[in-house]
DNA sequence: CTATATGATTAGGA
DNA sequence: TCCTAATCATATAG
């Protein structure tokens, strides 16, 4: 507080200016005596600081029971008065900081210092995580919000904090300017004035405050909002229903708009995402089907299971009711599947297999087979309903011959996949969306048979 | 700490 | 606008 060193410029000023008879000093009249006393007081009064607080008070003591008090008092009034107008004309400002301004404004959009809703850090999270599943970014919303009202919350502690102790410390400033008021005169002016440094150095604390709080709130938002930088991995059930779908498709994993939004639901992740999610999963598989075998087979087997599950209820259920063509019409065609018999066993079928867990309707398992046939180069998807075989037994053996596969293809450049072409592309991914026949590329790129 | 996995971004093509 | 391919930046496993 330069108030202080002010303060002592006027003690100082006084000595100096010539009243020795100010001081509870002796007088004896020698010159140089005088100036040396004068040089004591400056000294006494320049380490009061310095000294026991019984001292000082003793000092203070012996000072205003001098009986050259009331002159002294009476020569600082005036000289008090000289100087005041130079007090007077330095202040009456207040002008609006604008960075004080600009990051008000942005706590309060925030919603860090604006009206508490809800109160407390645990209160926003427990509102936060019952609306939770709801939507689709709510779970890192939460965590956000749980974040942030942490941040609220020492805000407002600290800003609390810094009240108080400002309000403390106005009260003790202004009890010690009452007594010094007994010793020299301090207008109340003087008084108000101190109280305004005092709130303004604790406002400058105050905006330091609010800067940091601002830097930690953009540090939250880009931490949480820019994903990038915070990248998440899925959850592992996501990437598991995304994986199923991917190689239960992996003739065409092209989902549709419907199908990538049904998997985005399922997922909980943004549609944006599920097209990264296949973008990237296209590209790494293709760079590298070896790595990807052990992969395909897992979520192979694990769609088969489902899938034989399901054809074999389907025969079963074929059998029982409409014993005419029970598989014939079998297409395993994306879009093109379909039972020559009625409605109701189509819609039986979906029904069973959206019905089961994560399993992607009849399609994908068609898709099963072919990625079976890219491993040992000789079963031939299509060929499977014609067979004569049952599904099943189709399907155990293709997954008994895969696996003893697996290792062998691993980092082969000559082999390539079923769908996937030799220019780097899956068959008829021209049309992603609307594909409709992707075997027969698989039957004409397996020419490597000297593999 | 290093290597790998993985989600996001970007440039450029059709 | 959607795709591929390359790349970035972080997460995670070893």
């Amino acid at each position: 507080m330069d108030e202080q060193s002010h303060l002592m410029q006027t003690l100082v000023g006084v000595t100096l200016s010539g009243h020795p008879v100010a001081l509870p000093v002796p007088h004896d009249g020698t010159d140089a005596r005088n100036k040396q006393d004068i040089g004591d007081i400056l000294h006494q009064i320049m380490t009061i600081t310095d000294q026991s607080l019984d001292e000082a008070q003793a000092k203070k003591h012996g000072l205003n029971c001098h009986r050259m008090k009331a002159a002294l008092f009476s020569v600082l009034c005036e000289i008090k008065e000289k100087t005041g107008l130079s007090i007077r004309g330095s202040h009456d400002e207040d002008p609006p900081d604008p960075q004080l301004m600009r990051l008000d404004n942005m706590l309060l959009a925030e919603g860090v210092s604006g009206p508490e809703k809800g109160g407390g850090a645990s209160a926003v999270a427990a509102a936060t995580a019952a609306v939770g599943v709801g939507s689709d970014n709510s779970i890192e919303h939460s965590d956000y919000r749980a974040k942030l009202s942490q941040i609220r919350q020492i805000y407002h502690t600290e800003l609390e904090k810094y009240e108080q102790a400002c309000n403390e410390f106005t009260t003790h400033v202004m009890n010690l300017l009452r007594e010094q008021s007994r010793t020299r005169p301090i207008s109340p002016k003087e008084i108000e004035r101190m109280v305004n440094i005092i709130h303004n150095k604790f406002s400058s604390i105050q905006m330091q405050l609010k800067q940091s709080t601002c830097e930690a709130v953009m540090i939250l938002r880009s931490r949480f909002l820019d994903a990038r930088r915070k990248r998440r991995n899925f959850s592992k059930q996501a990437t598991e229903i995304l994986n199923e779908y991917f190689y239960s498709h992996l003739s065409n994993p092209y989902p549709s708009e419907e199908a990538k939004e049904e998997l985005a639901k399922k997922c909980a992740i943004t549609l944006s995402q599920v097209s990264n999610w296949f973008g990237n999963k296209r590209i790494r598989y293709k760079k590298n089907i070896g790595k990807f075998q052990e992969e395909a087979n897992l979520y192979a087997a694990k769609t088969a299971v489902t899938a034989t599950q399901a054809v074999a209820a389907a025969i079963h259920n074929s059998q029982t009711n409409s014993p005419a063509t029970p598989s014939s019409g079998f297409q395993m065609k994306d879009e093109d599947f379909q039972l020559d018999a009625a409605e109701d066993k189509t819609n039986l079928l979906n029904n069973m297999f959206t019905g089961s867990s994560g399993s992607y309707s009849l399609p994908g398992s068609g898709d099963i087979f072919m990625s079976m046939s890219g491993l040992n180069g000789s079963y031939q998807p299509t060929q499977l309903p014609n067979t004569g075989q049952t599904q099943g037994d189709s399907i155990c053996h293709t997954i008994g011959q895969s696996l003893g596969y697996s290792d062998g293809l691993r980092g082969n450049p000559l082999y390539s996949p079923h769908g996937l072409n030799g220019n780097g592309g899956w068959h008829d991914a021209v049309t992603p969306s609307s594909m409709t026949s992707p075997i027969e590329g698989a039957n004409s790129i397996h020419s490597d048979t000297s593999n």
